[in-house]
DNA sequence: CGTTACATAATTGTATACAATAATACAAAA
DNA sequence: TTTTGTATTATTGTATACAATTATGTAACG
């Protein structure tokens, strides 16, 4: 339940199809598949009570999103989101959100900035009291009003399916120590510049926003490392 | 047989879901259907003499990457891409084409390099001698050679679709007066510069190569604007 | 002991059957 | 004529059945 406002969010949950496909991405984006774990289209029917031939749909999804690998007459395998992948998402979300910004600035409508302000003003109050889990459910929602005013259906499926992609190294970030603070700072400032109609300002903000919470992210990692991994 | 080299190209052409894949994904970007023209899975089952299934997987796929709306118990509609869409993929792509080269110069391989450098000297055999469908199956062939070489599979997903979406604006920038000779030279350039290890020239020139496809396309647009459209 | 051959089982690929929903046609009533 | 209710048809959604392919186990053979 917690991520409808994600981009597959809206989707048909009301289809079997739909169901599978939502549950399979879940897991594979919140890591409970280990990278090459076989998904069996007997096996997963079986578990979600469904017949394979919704799975097979869901599967067929998941495999042109590159989640999955599917290999003819083999079977289908998890592809999970590398650490490699991450940082090439952020590096080209540093770019994306700029032009989301800039277009945002362009088309956005008065009612799509009280909503902004809305979450803004919501983020605000949970990030006094530390609620970490709405805080992130804000934070996505934010971003995903943003894609929505760019009025560019191109950015706006990049950039939701690189935001979902990322949602584990997200949910670091923002649990992490004062981010969360930063980071709805920061959404307040590419808002007011969108507002105030600064199309430069608000691209350079979004940019800079990726960019700390990459900075963010760096840490966490190198912290990570040192922690468990002594290899 | 064109698109051998496109994204999709080396799909599983052999399976009959991923022929009916290929042929729907063809006609809707190769502009043959008109918009919302509802695509019925019994009708192009038999037309492509394979049973429900297939098309089913099929349209769940162009269904997620935005070609196909499928409404719940009603049916599923072509989406096809539109001149904002062109417009904002060219965009878009002025950058991470930039980001794309500048991984090249990072990761490329010597074999890859050698590969580069003999579709380049085919594309300047081919300009000389004006073979229009070579230059298009060629410049698609450098590209996708680009996208491989910059080792990055997310920017590689993303560039190689946005590459497939304006293949018909690709189609006619080639063809157009003088544009094939210029955009084989500024191939031509960003090998060098990425062959020089050059990051920074080679991002410029992918940037530049981009930029100058666009203001080709702008013309293209405005003359047909002035030569059919008269609203 | 390792390797190959073959039978068996498991799994995917596709087709068909059935169920659920929506579109259509047509008749009855206002 | 318009509207509404209903039967019929068409279409999608899902399950199942069958075919094709691949994995597995086992016995014969080197």
């Amino acid at each position: 339940m917690e991520d409808r406002h994600g981009p597959k969010g809206s989707r048909d949950r009301h289809s079997l199809h739909g169901k599978v496909y939502e549950k399979i991405r879940e897991d594979i984006l919140n890591g409970k598949y280990e990278q090459h774990t076989e998904l069996k289209e007997a096996a997963i029917g079986a578990e979600l009570g469904v017949s394979r031939t919704p799975v097979r749909e869901a599967l067929r999804q998941l495999e042109l999103e590159g989640l999955v690998n599917m290999i003819p007459n083999r079977g289908a395998f998890v592809n999970r989101i590398t650490e490699k992948d991450v940082q090439d998402i952020y590096l080209i979300r540093s770019m994306l959100e700029g032009q989301c910004a800039r277009w945002a600035t362009e088309y956005i409508t008065e009612a799509q900035l009280e909503d902004l302000e809305e979450t803004l003003c919501l983020s605000e109050y949970h990030t006094k009291k530390n609620h970490i889990d709405k805080l992130y459910e804000l934070d996505s929602l934010f971003h995903e009003q943003l894609y929505a005013a760019s009025n560019s259906r191109i950015l706006k499926h990049v950039l939701s399916d690189f935001h979902d992609y990322v949602k584990q190294v997200r949910r670091a970030s923002i649990a992490s120590d004062g981010r969360s603070v930063k980071s709805t700072e920061e959404h307040r400032a590419i808002f007011e510049a969108i507002k105030a109609r600064d199309a430069d300002r608000a691209e350079e903000l979004a940019k800079e926003h990726v960019r700390h919470t990459i900075k963010c992210i760096r840490e966490i990692v190198l912290a990570d490392e040192g922690t468990f991994h002594t290899e």
